[in-house]
DNA sequence: GAAATAGTGTCTATTAGACATTATTAC
DNA sequence: GTAATAATGTCTAATAGACACTATTTC
């Protein structure tokens, strides 16, 4: 049987976001400036690639993974992490003329800033780079192509991990992954605008959709105390803002009806 | 460096779709009735099985899993196959008392009903059995629990393929894996309704949902003539219907915007 | 005329989106 | 009072959904 064949390691790939929390220019409470950040690695001939590891087949696929990420990164909160695509690489055979491929798992993770903050100091090797470094700076090209796009003449096949959190975060709950259990709504609103910079939510409007609407029923619930009143916050102004959790639940999206 | 470490071959897994179509009992020209088959082979010992073959890194992913489908059916066509996940699944050391897991690829795969026919003859070992009969019938544990379910306390994680691709269906545009290129809205609404039987979709407003609406514009298009005419077809009514095809954009279905 | 599908009309309820307004409260 | 966010009000336009109706054409 072809389970037999198997005996190697298979290498993963992680693409890990951040996001950074910038305070606004004022003396009062305020919102944060949210960026997205990419957490990179950079070697010793200056290049930044993401974090990579290998898999040995001795536990469970997803535990095996974020444990090799906790592991790498020595950090040890829960990591929100999700598999992307499985594609095959080109690598030169040392004893053969004909190109061949290896396979490799690509990932993406996210890990709030706080629990980052060990990592980034001045003489560590990881650096956490915002999208347009990412895209500028000297990242190993093949890295570079798989977060932003052409690998096609390489592989085949098309990924842009970038585009497809974008998506995600949109039409999907993996926001849970950067947001506090609890939130308020223009924290979720404003990691939403971080990483379409182009979008500008109204913050009016974007209440009462998510709150409102058939669409969105049962993605989001409020969160109770125990005296059954909804929680909330007053960390970003002296007004409370309720607080908010995702459910289980992910409403269908649909073209067709 | 990791990809040193790979040289084995990687098993893969196909889920293939189809759609019968049946004919109403009518005289008068009429829509199909359509549902939905999976492929299975069938065994020595009578298990049905979903299709399965190894990849040995010669080719690019993408092209050598449809090459090797197209070659394992006997099938010339260009077949409609997309990656669904990567799992790891267990498997016993055979001189060893703890478990250890092997990684797997799992495909989902359309291929219509006229490309299949060769396949499904009497003494053939190929069976396209319908989704009550797939979940019902002596089908391998691990492909029943993979198409539809059940495999967390085995890998940690979860798989539904059918689940998965019945919300693509509605979310995406893979319905043209099931499709010809050219297309009537009816044709795409039993497909639609195929796939998930409990729902009704009301054939007047799909037509002006999928025609006007903001949210699909761009998903699909009109098929024009060489005179600059919308194209028709006259195969499931006297009144022609416009044709259709799928363009290259999908649109973004998004709760927040 | 009947059968069958394709499509339009019409009405109501819901939602989207723009934008003004009010509420809250630490300073 | 002011700054800042939270949330509601209001209005218009767009969409969803139910369902009646017309159109087409072969038999």
């Amino acid at each position: 049987m072809s389970e037999l064949h198997f005996n190697s390691k298979l290498p993963f790939l992680y693409c890990v976001f951040t996001i950074r929390n910038h305070r606004k220019n004022t003396v009062r409470k305020t919102l944060m400036n949210k960026t997205v950040n990419i957490l990179m690695k950079q070697t010793a001939n200056d290049t930044y690639q993401l974090l990579q590891g290998d898999l040995d087949g001795t536990d469970m696929l997803q535990h095996a993974v974020q444990k090799e990420l906790q592991h790498t990164l020595s950090i040890e909160d829960d990591i929100f992490a999700e598999q992307l695509k499985t594609i095959y690489i080109p690598r030169k055979k040392e004893h053969a003329t004909d190109k061949d491929y290896t396979p490799l798992l690509v990932y993406y993770a996210f890990i709030k800033e706080e629990s980052l903050t060990h990592l980034l100091h001045e003489d560590s090797p990881y650096t956490a780079l915002s999208i347009d470094e990412a895209q500028e700076k000297d990242v190993l090209p093949l890295h570079q192509k798989i977060l932003f796009g052409g690998l096609s003449p390489l592989c085949g096949e098309e990924v842009n991990v970038y585009e497809q959190v974008q998506k995600k975060m949109f039409s999907s709950s993996i926001a849970k992954g950067l947001l506090n259990e609890e939130f308020t709504l223009s924290e979720l609103r404003e990691l939403l605008e971080a990483f379409v910079p182009s979008i500008r939510l109204n913050s009016s409007n974007f209440i009462r959709k998510i709150t409102l609407s058939k669409m969105t029923k049962g993605l989001i619930e409020e969160c109770m105390d125990e005296n059954n009143c909804v929680k909330t916050s007053k960390q970003y102004s002296n007004n409370a803002a309720k607080l908010y959790r995702f459910t289980t639940e992910e409403p269908l999206l649909s073209y067709f009806n």
